[in-house]
DNA sequence: TGTGAGTGTATAATATATTATACAGTCCAC
DNA sequence: GTGGACTGTATAATATATTATACACTCACA
């Protein structure tokens, strides 16, 4: 009873996040006060029924919850310098904030110059999705073997588990913002 | 269909898909047989720790466990007919898919017209992120007190249960692409 | 037929989670 | 100061999870 790591503290900070006391949670829970503070300071491994009436007050999944939630940056605002290159070879892979670790949504603005393409590799990310809309210039995008190419106000949307590709089969830089959660 | 998704039906198939019998499972993990039954019937609901074991032994994340893997849209693409508008007055916010229950991210294109805003109301959102990039024009964007201007290839990221609101102060449109998870 | 090694289930005994309390501290109004 | 409405913690009593069994069933093999 003392492997849980970090039940307690997690569900500590995402209370306080939210401006709860132990028995607001508690009440909105339909659990006593006592069991809040006793899951807080790790004396007790909840159960997952009892985990589940607390994460419904708040409300949060239990995947969430479960899924790493570092600290978040207070800062809300990103100018075009703040953001974070990650991509390499010809491609420019904008993304918003700087430390997403934990964060459930990462977003970028995604820059192909003609001819580039992103590696075929099926890329097995974690069950969540990944969408994306081409703002300029076309994309031949192949998912799970299904091949279309893209023109400017053109969409997808996907299970991250499937293998993609991304190809800049045009004569001009292909600009896409995209979205994907959970970041890899 | 999730919020009682019973955890017991959930680890006897991810069981049998690892072609694990009751025993083997629990002696990975560290439990009885009996355990296992228990949980797997829906006699008990088990204690984050033991869920933990269990996992563990298979490997998976709690947080893998507790995120729907359902069936999904199999249609990836989506022109710019496909997309639907959810927007209301002057604002339109043309998204991607039609379908969306249950996904954990909703992509929006977003156009507003000079003067447009959105409504200022908090609009209590689910936990979960929302962010998104300009793409043309300029957009006043509030974030819990906090108000900037953001131009083009600037972007926004905050978590969503903050009060927020959209107005376009300049005098062409501002087109912005932005993403949000869990969608609302 | 058996026998042994598997399966999963059912039930008391025991360990643990949850409740119902009491307690101590903080903050604010008066 | 004093009272009241909050915090969060601590500890017995109770409800529930987990264990240790026993049991019934299937399948392969002699």
């Amino acid at each position: 009873m003392d492997i849980h790591q970090n039940v307690g503290s997690r569900l500590k900070a995402l209370r306080k996040r939210y401006d709860l006391s132990q028995r607001k949670l508690a009440d909105k829970a339909g659990l006593t006060h006592g069991t809040v503070s006793h899951i807080e300071r790790d004396k007790i491994s909840p159960s997952i029924g009892t985990l589940r009436q607390i994460l419904d007050a708040i409300p949060m999944t239990l995947s969430d919850f479960f899924s790493d939630q570092g600290e978040r940056d207070t800062d809300f605002f990103y100018a075009e310098d703040d953001l974070l290159d990650v991509g390499s070879g010809g491609v420019s892979l904008l993304q918003i904030g700087k430390n997403l670790n934990g964060l459930p949504l990462q977003i970028l603005l995604e820059r192909y110059p003609p001819g580039s393409e992103t590696a075929s590799t099926p890329y097995r990310c974690r069950s969540g999705e990944e969408g994306g809309i081409v703002i300029e210039g076309e994309i031949e995008l192949t998912i799970d073997d299904r091949t279309r190419v893209l023109k400017a106000n053109e969409g997808y949307l996907f299970p991250s588990h499937l293998p993609h590709k991304m190809r800049n089969v045009g004569e001009v830089d292909c600009v896409i913002v995209s979205a994907c959660t959970p970041p890899a």
